[in-house]
DNA sequence: AGTGATCCAAGAGCGGTGCTCTCTGTTGTT
DNA sequence: AACAACAGAGAGCACCGCTCTTGGATCACT
């Protein structure tokens, strides 16, 4: 029983030390070069014997991306919980410029979820939530200003909604009992609008084009507050 | 004299070949996949032959990239001219809507230059014409705009200019002459939200969001077009 | 026309990759 | 104590990028 978890107890332990590693060789050489034999020469091991632990090097990346996924998650929803409730430009703010500020910080894991997706490598469902939390971040700021009364969610309305998954605005508590609920598509823009600007400054593409980052930054995401109506 | 042309023909022809096998192989396998030795496999020769045209696998690569960003342009461009001069949303929409469609038809292209950069590859100087070509696009729309009038660059304006690159702002016809050309920084951020919204279709972050892209991304390409102080 | 330089393709080979299979030793269970 | 599950090692397969050497073909020049 006890010596059953025991044994358990220490496969996890090597798991985890081979996750570790991995993600340490992904921080400084990126996803493509994530060997897994090289992973094995650093604990010492043969390559064959990591397979005990990963069944393939796309299992690792997948253990890697959601570990990714909420290391961002969670550090958005920390700067928001930080603000004051009831500024929700504070708050909106605040997970914005956690989402970066934890991007910079790792470009390379930010790629492997944010950049290119590596061919015929199919994202499990275990991916799902993780990669939810900063979007529900930004639309609890929102919802949390409807219910307030500070969010005007029929103002500005186009016809965009409906191209919405109409489960989920609810889900978000984006909806407003109107069967076109106006603002979800511009969270939604908003959303993609921030890690767009992120990539776009991570990629280069902005490179000779934008001089200070940091403050261009700010300023879009204040301009993508008031777009979803922010007050 | 004609000997040599010849001779320097035929290598010329040979080039391009083996860039078009690549780029095929590129389109259906994407870039981590593409394979010198699988390229000259397909072209029936040696694949230390293949090393007689292009350097490294690296050089392949660059030169794919080059003519990715230029079938784009040149996309971008077509659909830009085949619209009426004066109806500034028309050529708006049409820039945008022409990107989306050549990333659609060739997700894998749009990839190789919009996604996650290689590890350890450096985007040589050649690139970065060919991949403004679409920023240029939309920035001429917007200066028409300006010109006759009919676009307020003033209108709307934060401290972000600023942060952008000056010499940048005078090339693409968005000073106004004041030290804070405003429109400069809205122009970047449309730009950088149409790659945004694609990439987020294309790479599967939507996936389970939006139900119908295109018409999603209609409503946000005009959003952006009143952003920039589009009438 | 002959000849030396130049170019091209091929082949072998190096060190690397992901992954599989077989074998051995250990460890936990009964 | 016997057995079954498991962990690790090693060899091996097919592939990769890239280099070096070798043997022909072709070119340019005297």
């Amino acid at each position: 029983m006890t010596a059953a978890g025991t044994r358990a107890r220490v496969r996890a332990e090597l798991t985890r030390e081979i996750a570790e590693v991995a993600r340490r060789h992904l921080a400084s050489d990126g996803a493509a070069a994530l060997s897994l034999r090289a992973v094995a020469r650093e604990l010492g091991m043969a390559s064959s014997a990591v397979y005990r632990y990963f069944p393939s090097r796309d299992d690792l990346l997948t253990r890697l991306i959601v570990e990714a996924y909420d290391a961002l998650g969670t550090a958005a929803e920390k700067a928001e919980a930080a603000a004051p409730r009831t500024d929700l430009r504070a708050r909106w703010r605040a997970v914005c410029s956690a989402t970066r500020a934890w991007a910079v910080a790792h470009p390379h894991e930010y790629a492997l979820v944010y950049g290119s997706p590596v061919p015929g490598y199919a994202a499990p469902e275990s991916t799902i939530g993780p990669a939810a939390r900063v979007g529900e971040a930004l639309s609890r700021v929102i919802a949390d200003g409807i219910e307030a009364g500070a969010v005007d969610p029929a103002a500005d309305a186009t016809g965009a909604d409906s191209a919405v998954d109409p489960g989920l605005v609810e889900r978000l508590g984006l909806s407003t009992g109107e069967p076109n609920p106006s603002l979800a598509a511009r969270a939604i823009l908003a959303w993609t609008t921030l890690f767009g600007l992120i990539s776009f400054e991570l990629f280069g593409h902005t490179n000779n084009v934008v001089i200070d980052h940091e403050r261009y930054f700010d300023d879009a995401v204040d301009r993508l507050g008031t777009v979803v109506g922010l007050p």
